[in-house]
RNA sequence: GCCGAUGUAGCUCAGUUGGUCAGAGCAGCUGAUUUGUAAUCAGCAGGUCGUGGGUUCGAAUCCCUCCAUCGGCUCCA
C-alpha cells in the first residue's frame, strides 16, 4: 500500500502500482471524466502513467492552466500526426503549447503550406482525434534516439536530442507519430472536440536568424464547441479596441507612404489628446522636482561615438547626414541622454545640487527594421517622456523610489491596472553585448532589486533584457489581443556617467562620479496612446478626450442658441463642438455616439426658452435638462475626481 | 530584414474560370424637409482597381519588380 496525498492535504492509501486516473476515478467515476493531468510530487504526469511510491497528487481540470497546457501540448502533437499523414515529407522542429493554444515549428521542403491548407488539417486532426488515440511513453536511451531520428532523416529532431542527457529521453507515439517529448500527455484524443488552426507563419530554426526560416502553424484546440466559439468571438471583439481601427475613425493620427514607413502623421484631435498627456506628466514632473530642457533633433555623430550607441547602433540606424562642411556627420538623435549629458557636463556641480532632474519630451529616430514596424507601438519617430536623473550614490533608492512612485501614479489615474513590473537583466551567459565594468552592472542590477522588493513591487526577472549600458525596470501592458508591451522604464545607469567623464565635487572637496537613472512613465506618448485606445476602446476619460461635449440644435433655428451654449463652455474651459448641420437629431445623436463623444447637449424651443440644455451621456443615455453652468460644474468635478 | 497573406472611390466592402465589371452602402455636393434622444427623402458627383513592367486580340482578374499594410519570426538604445 502507498499513500496519496492530495491538495487539501487528506490522505488516501492505494495498493500499488497506481495511475492518477485510477486515484480520480476511486473518487469518483464522474471526476475522473473531468480531469485532464495530473502532478505527482509537482512533476507533472501522464494520467495513465502508474504511481509506485507515496506521493502527494495534484489533479487538474480543464479551468486549471496546467489541464490546458497539456491538452495545447497534446494537441500539438495531433497537429503533427495529421501534416505527417498529408505531407509524409515534412520535417518537424518543436511543438509547444502557448499561452492559448500551441503551435508546430514544421519544415516542409519545397511544399509552400497556404492558408488554405489548415482547413484540410484540421478536418484530418478530427478524423485522428474522433479513433480516441492514446499517447504512450517510452523512456529511450541516447544513442537509441538519435538512430531512430536519423533514420527517418530528422535533422531537427537529432540536433535536439544531442543536447540532452543521456538517461532523460522519453518518446511518445500518437498513432503514427512519434515525437522526441518529455510530455506528459492526455490519456487519449477524443477529449480534443473542437481545432482552430490559425495561422501560418514563418519562425527562425531555435529563433536564430541566420537558421533557416520554418514554417509554424498556430493552432487552438477545445475540449467543446463552445468554448472555441466563445474564444474566436473574444478575438473579434478585441480587434475591433485596435488603436490602427480606432484611431483612422476617430481621426487621431495616421500614416503615409509619401512621408515614410512608421512616421505617425499627428490630426488634430490625436495632437490635442497628446499634447493634454504632456501638460499633465508636465505637472506630476514639476511637483517632483524636475527641470524642463529641449534639444535638437540632430547631434555631431561624436556625441554617440561617446556614447557606445554609435557602435552599437550605427551601422543599423538612419545613416549620418551630411554637410557642406567635409567630414562633418550628424546623426538623427535616437536617445536624449547623451545630449542631457552634455547639459549636466556644462558647469561644475556640487554634491549639493544633486540629484538633477532633467525633463524632455524628446522626439527621437530610430530606425526599425521594416517587418517590425506596428501601427503606433512600434514607429521610426516617437516621443519618450523622456527625463535623466543625476544623483549621489546615497541618493539613488529615493530617487528611483520616487520614480516608481510617478509610474505608479499614472498607471492608476489611467486605470492601467493590469501591468507587470519586469526587472530586465543582462544575459546570465553573452556578456559581449554590453558595456561597462561589471562591478557597474552589479551595482546597479542589485539596486533595482533591492528599491523594487522594497518598493514591494510585484516584479519578474528577465535575463537577457537589459539595455547594453544598464539593466532596468519595465512596465508591461497588453494590447486589445495579449501581446505585451514595454510602457514605462526606470533604467539605473553607471557607464554613461564614467563615458561622458561626469563629476561632482563632494563635501570631501574630491571629484565624484553621478549616477544617472534614465526613466519615461510613459515609454513613448506613441506607444502609450496606441495602449491608451485599446484599453479604452477610444473612450478617453473626460479630462483627455479631445470633446468633451458636442451640442445638438435641434434644428438650424437653434443654431444661435447653439453657439452661444458653445461660447459659455469654451470660455470655461469645457472643449465643446457643434453639430449645426441641417439633419435629423437622431442622426446627430447617432453620429455622436459613434464618435464617443462623452456628452451630447441637446437645444431646442425648451431650452432656449430655459435658457438651459438637455444632456445625454455616450452610452447612457438622456440624463434630463441642466444648466449650462450645472453642467460645468459636473464636468470640472469629474475631472477633479479623476486628477485632482 | 525573413516567411506568409493582402492592397478596388475619403471610409467599409462586392466584383464567378481574363471578354459592357468598374459597382454598392456610408461620407461629400445640390435640392426638398425644420426635425425632441442611435440613420428623412430625392438627385449629382467620386476610382488610369497600390506602383512600374510583362503575357494576351483583350487584364481589377495571370506573371515579375517595387511600395504599403496585416499575422508571425528576428530585433527593440
Amino acid at each position: 500500500m502507498i499513500k496519496i496525498t492530495f491538495p487539501d492535504s487528506s490522505v488516501r492509501s492505494y495498493e500499488e502500482p497506481i495511475s492518477p486516473y485510477e486515484i480520480a476515478e476511486s473518487i469518483s467515476p464522474r471526476f475522473a471524466v473531468q480531469v485532464i493531468s495530473a502532478s505527482v510530487n509537482d512533476i507533472m504526469y501522464d494520467m495513465d502513467r502508474k504511481i509506485n511510491t507515496d506521493a502527494t497528487i495534484k489533479l487538474f481540470k480543464w479551468e486549471d492552466n496546467k489541464a490546458q497546457e497539456v491538452f495545447w501540448h497534446s494537441s500539438s502533437h495531433l497537429l503533427a500526426e495529421a501534416v505527417q499523414t498529408l505531407y509524409p515529407n515534412a520535417k518537424f522542429a518543436i511543438g509547444p503549447s502557448i499561452e492559448t493554444g500551441f503551435y508546430y515549428d514544421i519544415d516542409f521542403g519545397e511544399t509552400t503550406l497556404v492558408e488554405a491548407d489548415l482547413k484540410k488539417l484540421e478536418d484530418k486532426m478530427l478524423e485522428l482525434a474522433r479513433e480516441k488515440q492514446t499517447f504512450t511513453r517510452k523512456e529511450v536511451s541516447k544513442a537509441e534516439a538519435l538512430k531512430i531520428f536519423k533514420d527517418k532523416d530528422e535533422i531537427y529532431k537529432c540536433e535536439l536530442i544531442e543536447g540532452l542527457e543521456d538517461g532523460n529521453i522519453t518518446f511518445y507515439t500518437l498513432g503514427s507519430f512519434t515525437d522526441l517529448c518529455r510530455g506528459p500527455h492526455l490519456r487519449d484524443t477524443s477529449v480534443i472536440k473542437a481545432i482552430k488552426l490559425i495561422s501560418i507563419a514563418g519562425a527562425y530554426w531555435r529563433g536564430d536568424e541566420k537558421n533557416k526560416m520554418l514554417t509554424r502553424i498556430y493552432g487552438v484546440t477545445y475540449p467543446k464547441k463552445k468554448l472555441l466559439t466563445e474564444y474566436l468571438d473574444m478575438i473579434e471583439e478585441a480587434k475591433k479596441r485596435d488603436h490602427r481601427k480606432i484611431g483612422k475613425e476617430m481621426e487621431l493620427f495616421a500614416f503615409s507612404p509619401r512621408v515614410g514607413q512608421g512616421l505617425p502623421l499627428w490630426l488634430p484631435k490625436g495632437a490635442d489628446l497628446r499634447q493634454r498627456l504632456i501638460d499633465f506628466l508636465s505637472k506630476v514632473q514639476r511637483r517632483y522636482g524636475y527641470l524642463p530642457v529641449v534639444t535638437p533633433h540632430i547631434g555631431l555623430k561624436e556625441l554617440y561615438v561617446t556614447s557606445g550607441h554609435y557602435a552599437k547602433y550605427g551601422a543599423e540606424s538612419f545613416q549620418p547626414i551630411h554637410t557642406p562642411q567635409k567630414g562633418e556627420e550628424f546623426l538623427l538623435k535616437p536617445m536624449n541622454c547623451p545630449h542631457h549629458c552634455e547639459i549636466y557636463n556644462l558647469k561644475p556641480h556640487s554634491y549639493k545640487d544633486l540629484p538633477i532632474r532633467l525633463a524632455e519630451f524628446g522626439t527621437v529616430y530610430r530606425y526599425e527594421q521594416s517587418g517590425e514596424l506596428h501601427g503606433l507601438t512600434r514607429v521610426r519617430s516617437f516621443t519618450q517622456d523622456d527625463a535623466h536623473i543625476f544623483c549621489r550614490p546615497d541618493q539613488l533608492e529615493e530617487e528611483f523610489a520616487k520614480v516608481i512612485d510617478i509610474v505608479l501614479y499614472i498607471f492608476k489615474t489611467l486605470d492601467f491596472e493590469k501591468f507587470t513590473a519586469q526587472i530586465s537583466l543582462r544575459s546570465k551567459t553573452d556578456r559581449s553585448k554590453y558595456i561597462g565594468s561589471d562591478e557597474n552592472w552589479e551595482k546597479a542590477e542589485s539596486a533595482i532589486m533591492k528599491i523594487s522588493k522594497d518598493k514591494g513591487l510585484k516584479t519578474i526577472i528577465k535575463y537577457d533584457e537589459a539595455a547594453f549600458y544598464g539593466p532596468k525596470l519595465d512596465f508591461m501592458v497588453r494590447d486589445a489581443i495579449g501581446r505585451k508591451w514595454q510602457l514605462g522604464t526606470i533604467q539605473v545607469d553607471y557607464n554613461l556617467p564614467e563615458r561622458f567623464d561626469l563629476t561632482y565635487i563632494g563635501a570631501d572637496d574630491a571629484k565624484h562620479r553621478p549616477i544617472m537613472i534614465h526613466r519615461a512613465p510613459f515609454g513613448s506618448l506613441e506607444r502609450f496612446i496606441a495602449v491608451l485606445i485599446e484599453h479604452t476602446s477610444g473612450k478617453f476619460p473626460i479630462w483627455l478626450t479631445p470633446d468633451q461635449c458636442i451640442i445638438l440644435p435641434i434644428s438650424d433655428k437653434y443654431n444661435d442658441y447653439a453657439k452661444k451654449v458653445g461660447e459659455s463652455l469654451n470660455n470655461s474651459d469645457i472643449r465643446a463642438a457643434i453639430d449645426n448641420r441641417n439633419e435629423t437629431l437622431g442622426k446627430k445623436i447617432r453620429e455622436s455616439e459613434l464618435k464617443r463623444i462623452p456628452y451630447l447637449l441637446i437645444v431646442g424651443e425648451k431650452e432656449m426658452n430655459a435658457n438651459n440644455i438637455s444632456v445625454r451621456k455616450q452610452g447612457e443615455g438622456d440624463l434630463g435638462f441642466m444648466s449650462i453652468d450645472g453642467f460645468i460644474d459636473k464636468i470640472n468635478d469629474e475631472i477633479k475626481e479623476l486628477i485632482g
